[in-house]
DNA sequence: TCATGCTGAATTGTATACTTGTTTGGGTTT
DNA sequence: AAACCCAAACAAGTATACAATTCAGCATGA
């Protein structure tokens, strides 16, 4: 998407020269999901130009790729802020992810596959069986399955053969919350952990059987339900702060119940007269 | 999405004081879709520049802009190429809004809306029920059917309520051709035309009522069967070269059927020696 | 005390100069 | 004559200077 992608190596110099359009994208997406900048706040070009030593320019070309992914949002008097999403937001990101891996997987069944075709998704599902049966999750344990799991679903995604629905499908992944793997890190301390993994891996084989039977209309139901446990998942983490902290991007979201105190007003300047109107 | 939104006064109205990026941004779409450049053609900065008397800017964040809504591709060698479209893609994008579509009327069914909710839908289709039975279409019948059309549609996402599934739509029908109303203009030249839009309408009410009755998965099969009227025309139309041009943006797609002659390739500049590499 | 309008600092939007990389055409060599 | 290399032209990527707008803070007056 952004024009320096063609950028992939070395100068003469040897040295990693990035485009500075992409270095600043990834310097800046991470600011924000670490919340060095936080949800609501201003992202000052000028400051990110100094502290990252990019110029303006492809910084700009940064943060209108970041709009356009959502995690930037226009400000009325120009440049942008920090997008905050709500608990609703996140449920509709991931119930989005849900409808489109859903159609997925209907125009996958329906496109006649052979045997050959289906071989890498089989493969990936085989490799998560072994690794869900692991008796003690090691310390690669979830990155293993983490990694598996994202494959799974985009070689779904690749299956059904759509640049349209792919780039649908990215555009929502671009919201960190949105992916399929996005909880797995807080499920993991959850008690019912093992379970819902395992449940997972039995909605994975489903998909696959449904897809290798040509069955459009179930794989699309259980595609479409399989996003069930993200969203279970979110609704049990979102209960508990602290556990919200493991989830990528979690500082973008804001719980439901605000306290009380307005204390978060207090550190952001605010405009006192705002009684203006009128 | 651009950041020069803001700019009260934008689009398609009697602009006086828009942003020179939201002007860039028009200009351009507009050469694109009347294929002031043509597909496949590259689209150089400083030309259009030149052109249009803007600086190089906000050309360039003006071709970000329409890189992300799918009309212009990277190239590989930076800047950017007017996509080309075959009949496959398209026909996948309306099958993607019908999708999203399905989506929205199955949220909007279970959210137990109003009678008062519901009012602007069913006016918008009371209108359109008047112009369907009026016995010689006008001049301006089309225009007024098109208007409600895609008020209609836009009202089915409204009352979905979700805002991530507003912007894929967004996304979706950033591509001309994907947008409930693109082949309207050119079914008019059809012989079944009066028999198409009558089972539209029809569509419409059966769409309003299974949402009114709260049956989500009814409204869901319907909006998206209700795509595949687009589809049926995508078929008729394309198999004429002439109705395509009544189509918006319907120079960005490329017939299935390459003639022989290699003719297009004869006025691009090549490249006569590819063989360079090693 | 509060509203109102002015002013200056800050920040975004735009233009342009400059740098770096890609392309292309011609000359050279085999 | 064909392939290759080199260099000049060209176009995109980047930095920076400049203009326009916004907003806070203060002064002024009711």
């Amino acid at each position: 998407m952004s024009p320096a992608h063609r950028n992939p190596a070395l100068t003469r110099s040897g040295n990693v020269r990035a485009g500075q359009t992409v270095k600043a994208l990834l310097r800046l997406r991470q600011m924000i999901l670490d919340a060095e900048i936080k949800a609501g706040e201003r992202v000052p070009e000028l400051a990110v130009a100094e502290r990252t030593g990019i110029s303006r320019t492809p910084i700009r070309a940064a943060l209108l790729q970041l709009a356009e992914e959502g995690l930037l949002q226009p400000s009325t008097s120009g440049g942008f802020i920090v997008r905050a999403f709500d608990e609703g937001e996140v449920f509709d990101a991931i119930d989005l992810r849900g409808t489109l891996e859903g159609a997925a997987a209907r125009r996958a069944s329906e496109r006649s596959l052979s045997h050959a075709d289906l071989a890498p998704l089989r493969d990936c599902v085989g490799a998560m069986d072994s690794i869900a049966q692991r008796r003690k999750p090691g310390s690669e344990f979830f990155s293993d399955y983490v990694r598996l799991n994202e494959r799974f679903h985009h070689l779904l995604v690749e299956l059904a053969n759509s640049a349209v629905l792919r780039r649908a499908l990215e555009q929502i992944l671009a919201l960190p919350f949105a992916s399929p793997s996005a909880f797995v890190l807080a499920q993991a301390e959850l008690p019912r952990a093992r379970e819902i993994l395992q449940k997972a891996q039995q909605q994975h084989h489903a998909i696959l059987n449904a897809i290798a039977d040509g069955q459009g209309a179930r794989a699309e139901i259980l595609a479409r339900e399989h996003s069930g446990l993200a969203k279970q998942n979110l609704r049990a983490v979102a209960a508990r702060e602290a556990d919200m902290k493991r989830v990528v991007g979690g500082a973008l979201i804001k719980r439901r119940i605000i306290p009380a105190t307005i204390g978060a007003e207090a550190k952001s300047r605010r405009r006192r007269r705002k009684i203006s109107r009128k």
